[in-house]
DNA sequence: TTAAATGCAAAAAATTTGCAGACGT
DNA sequence: ACGTCTGCAAATTTTTTGCATTTAA
């Protein structure tokens, strides 16, 4: 990633230095709390508001340009926007990784057996990441 | 489920009124948010406090006789712990349906590439259930 | 120039905590 | 009777909102 103002351009929001370390902040994390971005925030732009934080990523989340990881007790998490992917969380150091699982099939069974039609996914692992495990 | 009497004493919590209810609401809902359970429990004990609500279902969850789901951008929702299951969250009429997924080869596939070990598992498909997509 | 974005402070919502009294075993 | 649980009120924490001012296009 690296084009955040396009980023900002393409989903109709107007270019601004906090949008723009926004957006820096949860592509440099990969997935970022509230609390992270406005951390991240607040070395840069020691003026920021949190309110700000919360007011841009709420309104990026409806246009679809950033994505909210919901955790079991654990604060939510933001990622811009990337491609269908599912999570890998090491419960021993928090890592997240992202990774690509092939539910083509499982999810054609669960279509036919309940009748619906699946729209999107959320998949999260609970792991033990490799240095963890040592 | 039903003897929740029996299901405290094997989490080494004493019995309430309280507490009892909180499980009945949580069995009959399915899944419900912490308001929902204490709009139920209103009816019944019109002096229950939402405190008490918030400090059952947390201690609930840590020996494990509830679960969390966190679903993005809704509130969190509690079940009374089953065996593993996924869930469908139907986004027109918010219904969710518990379901068995294999996912035994794909877990076999990411422990191997990632040198993990898979714990647990969250996995909600967001869809438009047999109903709404009349 | 002009509508939209920001910081600040205050409000609202969500969750936790301390404690005196009530309750279950 | 004893230790635990509860309701209540207050304290925290988290999130949202109103508004005067600043900023990007």
């Amino acid at each position: 990633m690296h084009d955040y103002a396009a980023l900002l351009k393409t989903h109709g929001m107007k270019s601004s230095s906090q949008r723009l370390f926004i957006l820096k902040s949860l592509d440099e994390r990969g997935h970022a709390t509230i609390d992270e971005v406005f951390d991240d925030l607040k070395k840069t732009n020691p003026s920021i508001s949190l309110s700000a934080v919360y007011r841009n990523i709420n309104e990026m989340e409806k246009s679809n340009m950033v994505s909210e990881i919901a955790i079991p007790k654990q604060k939510n998490r933001y990622e811009i926007t990337k491609g269908l992917h599912s999570h890998l969380l090491c419960r021993e150091c928090g890592k997240i990784i992202d990774v690509d699982v092939d539910m083509y099939e499982t999810i054609k069974k669960i279509e036919n057996r309940y009748d619906c039609h699946i729209n999107d996914q959320d998949i999260i692992f609970d792991i033990l990441c490799a240095e963890c495990k040592k």
